[in-house]
DNA sequence: CCATTAATTTAGT
DNA sequence: ACTAAATTAATGG
């Protein structure tokens, strides 16, 4: 038995915009679902069969390179929806998502959450709030990254998982080094450079997946200077 | 079902 | 590229 949407803990901003009768539709055509860490939530080039909203939860986003080379692009939040560029700019997928941990999600059918969008302005004005702030968000990411050295572009990494990500400056990260460096768009040997090096300094303590920024001054410094 | 070992993945140099 | 460590899968009791 699905919980309803109305009293959902984990639903959008835009979903608490809704009245009785648009939540009611809304609970009519989605369904719950569950993913284990690691599985595909779905593949790029797949044809858009509903919208997935991530309740619970961290998901990656990524383009699958040609050989074997994946491009990280960011990691997405819980209380996110997947993939609405590609669901307005497109007809199939244009990235991958797996999941980074237990994920609870909703499938939503497209043709309500597109009707919702035409009839209820407030709805689509909180939609498009949040898919712009995404899209700021990964442009300055990228750009900062591009005009920066390793070690900047390591700094910038960890202070985006500490502050956007986690909104803590401990966090435990399932990503592998050489996924760190696909985001970033450096080597996994750098990444473990650096991780080292900022550890020798004191700036962090990690183990494995355990990250602990000791001083995050330390890091805007070496992110600002490159 | 649990324990050992084999195989794969990941981290560090 | 190579080695060590760690994680995961397979096997046998």
């Amino acid at each position: 038995m699905k919980e309803s949407c109305a009293i959902c803990k984990d639903r959008s901003c835009a979903v608490s915009i809704l009245n009785d009768s648009e939540l009611e539709l809304l609970e009519q055509n989605c369904s719950e679902g569950m993913f284990r860490k690691d599985e595909i939530i779905f593949h790029q080039g797949s044809i858009i069969s509903h919208i997935v909203y991530v309740r619970t939860g961290l998901v990656l986003e990524y383009l699958k390179g040609n050989s074997g080379r994946n491009q990280i692009i960011q990691i997405v939040k819980n209380r996110s929806y997947l993939g609405l560029p590609s669901l307005f700019g497109d007809r199939v997928n244009n990235y991958s998502y797996k999941a980074l941990e237990a994920l609870t999600v909703c499938y939503i059918d497209i043709n309500t959450f597109k009707n919702l969008i035409k009839t209820n302005g407030n709805f689509a004005y909180e939609i498009l709030v949040s898919v712009c702030q995404d899209s700021l968000n990964s442009h300055h990411r990228f750009l900062n990254i591009n005009a920066k050295q390793t070690f900047g572009k390591v700094a910038d990494a960890l202070l985006y998982f500490a502050r956007v990500i986690f909104e803590n400056n401990t966090f435990e990260l399932s990503l592998t080094r050489s996924d760190i460096g696909a985001l970033i768009g450096i080597s996994r040997e750098s990444t473990t450079r650096a991780l080292n090096k900022f550890q020798t300094e004191g700036i962090i303590r990690t183990t494995s997946s355990k990250f602990e920024i000791l001083k995050p001054h330390m890091l805007q410094k070496i992110s600002e200077s490159g």
